[in-house]
RNA sequence: GGGCGCGUAGCUCAGUGGUAGAGCGCUUGACUCACAUUCAAGAGGUCGGAGGUUCGAUACCUCCCGUGCCCA
């Protein structure tokens, strides 16, 4: 990186972000800015957040963009705040996914996963890993993410992988964690089982077929059911009536003969059944479906598995073995039409569980799978966790979402049929069966037999299982005296979607509390959904996705990040809108602007201490403080799009639009006013980028390296605060009045079009000496700002006929004779006193009101007052005025 | 069915128990020596509807309408 600390910025009137960010970058990374101090310094604080980890198979999306812009500003805010400041990166092993794309590679090559076996296909897939797992931390790398890169983990890795076992290993021994068979969803396509939160349920057109149970105990009838899932009639144990319809009540304790293979089933009653629903008599297929596998087990009901585990009719299914559950779905039916059984079908919307990963139908079936045992012992230290406030989670609404399910929490089967992960460390003896857990291969097992005749679990663990760990497993656990464990947990924040409450940021709380007896973090920072400018979700399937890194070569790291931030809510979807992202471009490009005025203001050198001269000075140094204390306090309370809008809104309106323009005429000076001048700009303009920094890093470092600066980077430079004498004194009220009188100038200006160029000369009236001492002490920023020739007080210089310019506090006349439309100019003035006159009784009619005086705080009651008298004497200058003119 | 959001300027969205805001768009003027990715000025809103609480409601409460999401 030799050189570029002195090279200049480059001189040119347009910020190009692609010759800067991955520069700054790179120097960022190799001067291990991100990576906390060894040693803390005395009394000094940490803050540490983890980074959600992505997806190793993923791409960066605008969601990741928009979280890891919400992480970057506060951890490069506490960072310049001085706090030891973490922020892990990793990624997590998506198994699935993962193992997904290699068995498409291998494809490729024409060969499948079962002729490569388990061993090489893990070396493939940590090749894949190897080759294609960096892409996204590359692409946070261009977001300006400043992670801490020697601490970068993976959910695989060896640490990680040991703080798994432990954990499996203990909920087991705890009877946390049980094997068993039990109805579970499986994804046919992906091969293997899937917890509860992995189905998404999406409401579906099907249909509602009617279908007749012949009586099967010789007393004739027949018994009419409602079905979505026909197929499954083959698996058909009993038909379900609501114990108190009493349309069946005569049906119950008989047996009907299930359609096409004849077997006699019971009809029982069980209050389950909904007697509106249908024809109020429901098929019980205890194998495939959670709802009739309750009742089979409330009422002991054989099961009869009909579908198997890669989705097509399994033997039991007799002549519909073989068939998908797609083809005997049709072949059932036409079978049933042709026995005169099938009744009608009406269409049905009704909720269908599709898997989360591929968007296949799930199949629910009964296998053996592992669970951990949520409730209870685990959900509850969770649930007191937030409700006690130990935990905060932002927005607030979501710590109800958060509460609730914790309420209605399922156990959690987290064993997956694949080869990609955490292989679940149980241990089956070939002599017996027995089951030994052990986080290593187990030296003896618990039946006693020979501990070399074992075979292990199959199965790996949920990704999720890993995930939920990261916060502590990333820092050292389950060595507790590890120094990073010691220093960085718990952490501060937790930023995630809040898509992901349920899968990851329950998880978390669970297992961090459990196993660490602490909080993972204390706030949980909730985002929304990156939209289309449609309002569409963003998908792959809809191709409407919007490539960050694109958004980033045309507009730049920064102008993404600011867009993302502005103007936004923490915990809403917003839409991505490309003038947003312009703008922000925008705003770069106007701070470019103005350091580069700066820059040529001060000649390369910082201006020697001369404090504010000027009442514009004072001014612009206490709207600072202002913006400081205001962007501060919007951080602190994580008001992310607060704090960029202050902060941005300081830059362009006060300094650039105010200040600077105030400011030109005396840079050249060179005495003490020139010198105070510099200095006042060049300060402000210095506490600017540093009060920008964490929003927009790269082309504030850019600026700052290209000021006189101290200090090897703005990412470690002191984040600003307001001064400690910074109060509004009479130079900033001042400088405000006169700032009124400008606008109220230039107002009318623009009424006359008349050119910038034009310069006139004007009379300023008031009654107050105070008002009239202000101008004058602002004269040259008026003269300048209004564009005028000359200003006077006297009385005696107004000219008449003028044009009048009502202002607070006073007027100012313009002798415009003859340039004036004194039609329009009353229509102007009228308009304006109407104004006046109805906010003056307005506020009037609210002071007259005795409950008002009583009961509203008494600095409202001043304020109105003072709005009133203000408004008073601008309807009364107004009404002068008008009268002057006709 | 249960729960939770949202409805504010033409568009997209911030926001607040006490004077309604931004960006874009629109109108007018200006290539003013940092910036036309700019500057100055302006138009535009009974804050979805109806009640209620309050001295005061766009904001708090209730109901309704519209719309979206989560869970079952």
């Amino acid at each position: 990186m030799d050189g570029h600390l002195e090279a200049p910025a480059q001189d040119h009137s347009r910020y190009s972000p692609a010759a800067v960010e991955q520069r700054w970058y790179r120097f960022w990374e190799e001067q291990g800015l991100f990576t906390p101090p060894a040693e803390a310094a005395l009394g000094q604080r940490s803050f540490a957040i983890v980074i959600p980890p992505p997806n190793v198979t993923g791409v960066l999306h605008l969601g990741h963009a928009l979280n890891t812009t919400w992480q970057d500003i506060l951890v490069r805010w506490h960072r310049m705040c001085g706090d030891a400041t973490l922020w892990l990166p990793g990624t997590d092993h998506a198994g699935i996914s993962t193992q997904q794309r290699v068995v498409d590679m291998l494809r490729q090559r024409g060969q499948s996963k079962q002729e490569v076996g388990r061993e090489r296909f893990v070396a493939e897939a940590w090749a894949w890993r190897d080759q294609y797992g960096g892409i996204i931390l590359d692409q946070l790398r261009r977001l300006g993410a400043s992670v801490d890169w020697t601490r970068l983990r993976f959910t695989l890795d060896e640490g990680l992988s040991a703080a798994v076992r432990t954990v499996f290993v203990r909920l087991y021994d705890e009877g946390l964690i049980y094997r068993g068979a039990y109805m579970v969803n499986r994804c046919v396509s992906c091969a293997t089982a899937l917890s509860d939160i992995e189905v998404e349920h999406e409401d579906e057109d099907g249909w509602l077929w009617r279908i007749r149970y012949p009586a099967a105990d010789g007393r004739g009838g027949s018994l009419e059911i409602a079905t979505t899932r026909p197929e499954t009639l083959l698996g058909d144990t009993a038909l379900a009536v609501h114990p108190e319809d009493a349309r069946y009540a005569d049906w119950r304790g008989r047996r009907v003969a299930v359609p096409l293979v004849g077997r006699a089933v019971p009809i029982i009653a069980d209050a389950f059944v909904d007697p509106a629903f249908g024809t109020g008599v429901v098929k019980v297929t205890p194998a495939h479906d959670p709802n009739d596998y309750a009742l089979g087990q409330r009422h002991d009901l054989p099961r009869v598995q009909v579908i198997g585990e890669d989705g097509r009719m399994t033997a039991e299914a007799g002549s519909y073995a073989g068939l998908t559950r797609e083809e005997a779905r049709e072949r059932v039916l036409a079978d049933l039409e042709a026995a005169g059984l099938l009744v009608s079908k009406e269409p049905l919307r009704h909720a269908v569980g599709h898997c989360e990963r591929c968007g296949t139908v799930v199949e629910p079936l009964i296998s053996v799978q592992w669970f951990v045992s949520m409730q209870g012992q685990l959900a509850q230290p969770a649930k007191a966790a937030v409700e006690t406030g130990a935990v905060t989670i932002i927005p607030e609404r979501f710590a109800k979402v958060y509460l609730h399910w914790l309420d209605n929490i399922h156990d959690w089967c987290i064993s997956r049929q694949l080869w990609w992960g955490h292989r679940i460390p149980a241990y089956y003896c070939d002599a017996c069966g027995e089951v030994t857990v052990s986080a290593d291969a187990p030296a003896a097992l618990t039946c006693g037999h020979n501990p070399e005749q074992v075979h292990q679990e199959e199965d790996v663990l949920d990704t999720w299982f890993s995930s939920a760990l990261w916060p502590f497993s990333t820092l050292g656990w389950p060595n507790t005296e590890s120094p990073d464990f010691q220093r960085f947990y718990p952490t501060a924040v937790l930023s995630t979607g809040y898509d992901i409450l349920f899968f990851w940021v329950v998880r978390m709380m669970v297992q961090g509390l459990h196993f660490t007896g602490q909080v993972p973090f204390d706030t949980v920072l909730l985002h929304g959904l990156v939209r289309d400018e449609q309002g569409r979700k963003m998908s792959k399937s809809s191709d409407n996705g919007i490539d960050p890194l694109d958004v980033v070569e045309e507009f730049g790291a920064d102008a993404l990040r600011l867009s993302l931030v502005l103007g936004t809510a923490v915990g809403a979807d917003m839409r991505f809108r490309r003038e947003r992202v312009e703008a922000a471009r925008n705003l770069a490009n106007k701070l470019w602007n103005a350091v580069r005025f700066v820059r040529a203001a001060v000649a390369g050198e910082a201006p020697p201490a001369a404090g504010p001269a000027r009442p514009a000075d004072e001014w612009i140094l206490w709207e600072l403080d202002e913006a400081v204390r205001d962007t501060t306090s919007a951080l602190e309370s994580f008001e992310f799009g607060e704090a960029a809008r202050v902060a941005t809104d300081f830059l362009w309106d006060k300094l650039c639009d105010w200040y600077i323009e105030a400011v030109k005429g005396r840079l050249g000076d060179d005495g003490a006013d020139g010198a105070a001048a510099r200095w006042t700009l060049f300060t402000v303009m210095e506490s600017t980028l540093r009060l920008l920094h964490p929003f927009i890093p790269f082309v504030t470092e850019e600026l700052w390296q290209s000021l006189p600066h101290a200090g090897v980077s703005i990412a470690v430079a002191p984040f600003p605060e307001p001064r400690a004498d910074g109060a509004a004194g009479i130079a900033v009220a001042g400088h405000r009045l006169a700032q009124s009188l400008i606008r109220a100038v230039r107002n009318l200006r623009a009424e006359l079009a008349l050119p910038p160029a034009k310069r006139v000369n004007a009379v300023a009236l008031s009654p107050d000496p105070a008002v009239l001492a202000a101008w004058e002490a602002n004269r040259p920023e008026i003269l300048e700002l209004a564009r005028l020739g000359a200003l006077s007080h006297a009385a005696s210089e107004r000219p008449r006929p003028a044009i009048a310019a009502v202002a607070d506090g006073g007027t100012a006349y313009l002798p415009l004779e003859g340039l004036v439309d004194l039609r329009r100019e009353r229509e102007r003035l009228d308009k304006d006193r109407a104004a006046t006159a109805a906010e003056a009784e307005r506020l009037a009619r609210r002071l007259s009101d005795a409950g008002f005086r009583q009961k509203a705080p008494p600095t409202v009651v001043a304020d109105t007052e003072a709005r009133l008298k203000a408004a008073q004497e601008r309807t009364q200058r107004l009404a002068e005025r008008l009268e002057e003119l006709s």
